[in-house]
DNA sequence: CCTACAAAGTGAGTGTCGCTTACATATGTA
DNA sequence: TACATATGTAAGCGACACTCACTTTGTAGG
């Protein structure tokens, strides 16, 4: 969460018992507010109105600094992807270079992310609103430079190289299609799906090796 | 368009000119109408009000055949789901039946059916409404079951083996996830995508083959 | 230090929506 | 033909997205 330096008027507020009349960051709190909402509710789930309830701001206040709610929706999606590369940068930065296991570290991450977080999940890829979206589309492409590199490093290859593509695609189509099963598991039912790990290690060396 | 037998009142109010008290067959229609509108404007975009003018019918008629706005998803998906089905099935059963052009002929199928009504699409498997709903849930194996079957003919097995249902899982999360970069197309830029034809091709024998 | 001005808040109001309630009309069956 | 049931309407409630006129606060320049 980013913060301005503090003005003090917080405080001299607190001190004297009433709330100060500018917030201190209502943009950062708003979009943290409607991130809790969204995992709580679901994606059509939330309302400003509520997220400006749980601010302690009036329902107008939002639209200082959102257009309207759909810029409120792609703020958090792109959040959202910052955070889900992040974590899978760690996740690689985690094993060997050129391994197997860092293709699978990211795999990881990922599920993971969307198992934790199936609400912003389906904002980031669900949702009709940031389609064709330029800031959105960037926010994505960093994940799967990420991948790219790894799978790049594994093969010994540019990242560019025609059949580096071809195989990050398909882990990419791989992970991101199983994360989609895991969070509406609507699809298979329980006993018809594989072991979640033994597919990932087995399918994934089936993509790199095939 | 499923019509029930004409009663004949339609055609007199017709021809007196006003219409009919009850309608016909509302239901039907406004399944159509809300399956064209979140077309047009996406999940989020339709509204029972605008789905009843244009059925020609107030706002409180649809609740005389759904309970509620997240019923009238639910029942949408399904028929979608029932669609998406249908098409597999024909597609499937187009090929030989232990032949590899089975499988992707129900891949493409899939595919095809994001791609041409991707609102519905997202309907069915990116919305949080249905999580866990057991018609749903019916409707969505169907399709499995249709994969499960061709992949386990080609590689003469049950549908059941283990085998079969780790491959057929893996195709599935496959052609699943890449239907969801195709609809939303925020991820792979332009040229970081490999063909779509040499993609599923290539990675259906990994697969399948590996 | 004062004074504009810009930034960031309020409160009231508008139109739409989801949904309910009370009532009206058509249909099928005894 | 009468009545139960299915299917429609009209009016209204509370919540929401968003706007507008206004107020409060922080800050930059004379």
């Amino acid at each position: 969460m980013i913060l301005r330096a503090g003005n003090g008027s917080e405080i001299a507020a607190a001190m004297s018992n009433r709330r100060p009349y500018h917030h201190g960051d209502l943009r950062a709190q708003l979009l943290e507010t409607v991130r809790a909402l969204i995992e709580e509710k679901g994606p059509d789930g939330f309302s400003i109105s509520e997220a400006s309830r749980r601010a302690g701001v009036s329902s107008a206040a939002p639209y200082k600094h959102f257009r309207d709610k759909p810029e409120i929706m792609k703020a958090v999606a792109i959040a959202g992807m910052e955070r889900l590369a992040d974590r899978m940068e760690a996740a690689a930065q985690a094993k060997p270079e050129a391994s197997l296991e860092r293709l699978s570290a990211i795999g990881k991450a990922y599920i993971d992310f969307a198992r934790a977080e199936p609400g912003i999940f389906r904002v980031m890829f669900g949702a009709t609103i940031h389609d064709e979206d330029p800031d959105v589309q960037r926010a994505g492409r960093r994940s799967y430079g990420i991948l790219l590199d790894a799978v790049g490093a594994r093969l010994g290859r540019e990242p560019t190289d025609p059949d580096v593509l071809m195989r990050a695609y398909s882990l990419w189509t791989l992970v991101h299609g199983h994360s989609f099963l895991v969070i509406d598991d609507n699809m298979p039912s329980e006993g018809a799906r594989p072991d979640e790990d033994a597919f990932l290690d087995q399918v994934g060396r089936q993509v790199m090796d095939g």
